[in-house]
DNA sequence: GGAACTCGCCAC
DNA sequence: AAACGTGGCGAGTTCC
C-alpha cells in the first residue's frame, strides 16, 4: 500500500487523511441495543428450532438422515449436494466454481422442492443471527460498537469495514434489513443521518471516458437512461416510472442489464436475467400466454408473444442486438475508452487513476475497466468524510462521523445542528469537492435519509437537502 | 487441532 | 477471444 511507486503525493494524502478521519469515527464508534440483539437472538433460534422440527417430517430430509446416521447435518451443502445431485440423480440446476453441483438460493429453489423452500428460510434466519446479532454482540464494548474502516486492503484503493462488518448490514430484503438495522442506534438525544451519493459509479466513468451521450443522461434530469433501456429491452413505446409494473421492469433493465453491462457482463447472462430472473418466464421451451410477471396490459409471456419473441432463445438473440446498439452506438465513445484503457495497460503494465494511484499487477480485462471507476469513486467519498470530519472538529460540533459505506457516510446527528450538518455536506460533497478536482467534468448530486431521535437505523425518512 | 480451502450470502 | 467488478464472514470440509 504504501509503496511509493503505487501512488502520488495528493494520493498519499488522501489516504492519511483518511485514515485518521476513520480512526475518529471508530474510536466514537456507534451505540447499539444489546438487549435487543440478545433478545431477538433467542427468538430467532426459538423459530429455527420449531422450523427445523417441522423439517425433520419432510421425506426428503429423513431419506437423507437415514443415509447419513450420526453425521446428518441439515447445513452441510456439502451433504446437501450429495443427496440431491448423486443418490437422487436430480440434474442441478447450475455448478459450483469447482463443477460441483450448486445448493444456493438460486440452484434449490428452482427445484421446486418445497422442503428446500423451508430450508432455505431457515438459513436466512441464521444468517440474520449469526453474521449479524451475533457479530454485534461479540464486538461491542460496554454497548458501543466500533467497525474499523480499513484502506489497506483493497485492491482498487476502495476501502474494506470488519469487526464487524458495517458494510454489508441487510437492507434489500426487507425482513432481514429491520432486526439487524434495529440493533444500531445514535448516541442519546442524537439522530442517525445517511447521506450518499447519487449513481457516483456512473458519473465517475463520465469523467474518465467523457462520452457524449453519457454526460447528457447525467446533466438532464428529463432524461433517465434505465427507463430508454427499459422501452427497448421490454419493446414498449411508452413507459412511466410511476405505473407499478413499468417500474418493476425499469428496476429489472437497471440491475439486470444496465449495471451488469458496465461491470462487463454480456448479453446472454442479461436475457436471462431480465427474462426469467425479474421476468419469472421459463428458461426451457417455448412461452406460453399467461406467464411471467403482470404488465399494464396481460403479462410479460402474453407481450413477448406479440412482439414475436417467443422463447429465451429468441430473447436473447434480441438482447444481443440491444447490447451491439449499447456499446456501439448509444455509448460508442465510452466502448471507446474501453478499448484504448485496455490497450494502454497492457502496453505499460499498470493503470493509474484520476485520484493519483497507480494500480500494477496482472489484471484481467473486466478488472481494468472497473478499477479506476470504482477506486475514484470511492475516492471521492473519502475526500467529502476528510472534509466534513476537519469542519466538524474546528467547530466542536455535537454530531460525528461514525461509518461510511463506499458511496455514502453515516452521521450520528444532533437535532440543534441537523440543518447546519447538512448545508455543510451537500456544500462538500457537490461544490468542494468538484472545485478542488477539476477533472470531476459532471455534476455530483447526494440524497439524505434520517431516522427519528432516539430511533434506530431500520426506520429511515426521506430528508430533503436544499 | 489448527490452517486453508469451499460455498453461500450480505453490501456497494 | 471472452464473458459481473470489490469486499467480509460463518460453517463445513479437507489437509497436514
Amino acid at each position: 500500500m504504501m509503496n511509493p511507486s503505487a501512488m502520488t503525493l495528493q494520493a498519499y494524502k488522501l489516504f492519511h487523511e483518511g485514515v485518521l478521519a476513520f480512526a475518529r469515527a471508530e474510536q466514537l464508534g456507534m451505540r447499539i441495543d444489546v438487549e435487543y440483539c440478545e433478545r431477538k437472538k433467542k427468538q430467532l433460534t426459538r423459530k429455527i428450532t420449531g422450523l427445523e422440527k417441522e423439517l425433520q417430517k419432510a421425506k426428503l430430509i429423513q431419506h437423507w438422515r437415514h443415509y447419513y446416521g450420526k453425521k446428518f447435518n441439515m447445513y452441510s451443502n456439502w451433504q446437501l449436494a450429495h443427496i440431491l445431485y448423486d443418490v437422487k440423480k436430480i440434474t442441478p440446476v447450475s455448478t459450483t466454481v469447482t463443477g460441483k453441483g450448486s445448493t444456493n438460493d438460486e440452484a434449490l429453489s428452482q427445484l421446486g422442492i418445497p422442503e428446500l423452500d423451508s430450508l432455505l428460510e431457515i438459513r436466512k434466519l441464521i444468517k440474520v443471527r449469526d453474521t449479524y446479532l451475533d457479530a454485534f454482540l461479540r464486538e461491542q464494548v460496554n454497548g458501543i460498537l466500533h467497525p474499523f474502516f480499513n484502506l489497506s486492503t483493497v485492491r482498487t484503493y476502495r476501502s474494506s469495514s470488519s469487526n464487524p462488518n458495517f458494510q454489508n448490514i441487510p437492507k434489500r430484503d426487507k425482513e432481514a434489513m429491520k432486526i439487524c438495522r434495529r440493533a444500531i442506534l445514535p448516541r442519546p438525544g442524537h439522530q442517525l443521518l445517511e447521506i450518499d451519493y447519487s449513481g457516483i459509479e456512473v458519473r465517475i466513468a463520465a469523467c474518465y471516458h467523457k462520452d457524449p451521450n453519457m454526460i447528457k443522461y447525467i446533466k438532464d434530469p428529463t432524461t433517465d437512461m434505465h427507463l430508454d433501456m427499459a422501452k427497448e429491452l421490454f419493446l414498449l413505446q411508452f413507459m412511466d416510472k410511476k405505473i407499478p409494473e413499468h417500474k418493476v421492469l425499469r428496476d429489472a433493465v437497471k440491475n439486470g442489464f444496465v449495471f451488469p453491462q458496465f461491470y462487463g457482463d454480456y448479453y446472454k447472462n442479461c436475457a436471462i436475467n431480465m427474462a426469467c430472473g425479474w421476468g419469472k418466464l421459463p428458461k426451457e421451451g417455448e412461452w406460453k400466454a399467461g406467464q411471467g410477471i403482470s404488465m399494464p396490459t396481460g403479462t410479460l409471456s402474453d407481450h413477448f408473444i406479440s412482439m414475436k419473441i417467443k422463447s429465451l432463445h429468441q430473447y436473447t438473440e434480441y438482447v444481443r442486438k440491444v447490447e451491439e446498439d449499447f456499446w456501439n452506438n448509444r455509448f460508442k465513445v465510452y466502448q471507446k475508452w474501453k478499448n484504448k484503457w485496455w490497450v494502454e495497460y497492457q502496453r505499460k503494465g499498470y493503470l493509474d487513476m484520476l485520484t493519483g494511484f497507480r494500480c500494477k499487477g496482472v489484471m484481467r480485462k473486466n478488472e481494468v475497466l472497473n478499477t479506476p471507476i470504482q477506486g475514484s469513486a470511492f475516492h471521492c467519498l473519502l475526500w467529502s468524510f476528510i472534509e466534513i470530519d476537519k469542519i466538524m472538529m474546528k467547530e466542536k460540533w455535537k454530531s460525528r462521523l461514525i461509518g461510511q459505506i463506499h458511496d455514502a457516510i453515516v452521521i450520528d446527528t444532533h437535532p440543534s445542528e441537523l440543518e447546519y450538518v447538512a448545508k455543510i455536506v451537500k456544500q462538500v460533497t457537490c461544490h468542494d469537492l468538484p472545485k478542488a478536482w477539476p477533472w470531476i467534468i459532471v455534476p455530483l448530486d447526494v440524497e439524505a435519509d434520517i431516522c427519528e431521535v432516539d430511533q434506530s437505523w431500520n426506520k429511515k425518512f426521506n430528508y430533503k437537502l436544499i
